[in-house]
DNA sequence: ATTTATGCAAATCGTTTGCAAACCT
DNA sequence: AGGTTTGCAAACGATTTGCATAAAT
């Protein structure tokens, strides 16, 4: 499927009236090559595109539904590619002493638990869950 | 534990070595009053304080761990009560059009799933766990 | 040729900070 | 009095926007 990410990327964009330029695939090759959610400073500095490029391709990629959006601990915005192009469901590990933001999986049997709970919260309130998020806080490697 | 709440406050902020003046009771007591995680403007605007005194006592509540920051879909930070004076462990519906955030429960076989992934993160990882997030993101009953 | 994307610099806005006056003990 | 907290106004920093140039179709 990594081989025919560039063009589901490409078709993503045009249903959307966009293009994939040149500046907006080095983005993406950025958090591809990254394997967790980068911050935008992060993401300008690989993909070597100006402060404003940057933010507003990740506007425009996330409004396509190519990139989504990340809140860990700190004030960044964090940016990572849509599950659904990586077919790798995950969730967080987030370090509340440096912020930074990891990738895990959880057991399928939880998954199943909390898809089914949103089901539940669904049917019996006002509120229409789509999505799901399971992380855990605490000291990553570096900051123990 | 509700009659209790604010001499439990009183000795957490002064085991930090700061007092409990009438700002700080009138910033709490909109927290109480709220039943769910409220905006820093919100705060301010409820507990009738100048713009930087609910900043800076806000930052002085969470430092005593009186108050805990809860991380929405929005560019607002958002406060609540530390789960251990309220004694109501919850989790977050969180509306992804318009950024409200409200409190729900999520059954106790969940829970402890949950926490059983933590301590196994935390044996076989370096990161060491030590709080949980499971948030359902969706529309809620005004933006649906 | 016309539309769209880029880069620079300036603006925006939530949050933080400096400082003098008011408060507590 | 001595140290802390408050409020105002100014500063800060991540993100956004205006506008002129460059690229794509």
């Amino acid at each position: 499927m990594v081989e025919d990410l560039h063009p589901a990327i490409a078709a993503r964009l045009d249903g959307d009236g966009q293009r994939y330029t040149s500046g907006r695939r080095r983005l993406v090759e950025a958090l591809v090559g990254a394997g967790r959610p980068l911050t935008a400073a992060e993401v300008l500095t690989e993909g070597a595109l100006a402060q404003s490029s940057a933010y507003r391709n990740l506007a425009v990629l996330e409004a396509a539904g190519v990139v989504h959006r990340v809140a860990g601990s700190d004030e960044f915005a964090r940016f990572e590619l849509a599950e659904d192009l990586t077919d790798h469901h995950h969730h967080h590990l987030i370090c509340t002493t440096c912020g930074a933001v990891t990738d895990f999986t959880v057991p399928d049997g939880l998954e199943r638990a909390v898809d089914a709970l949103a089901l539940a919260v669904t049917a019996t309130s006002g509120f229409h869950a789509d999505h799901h998020r399971i992380d855990l806080y605490g000291r990553c490697a570096a900051c123990a």
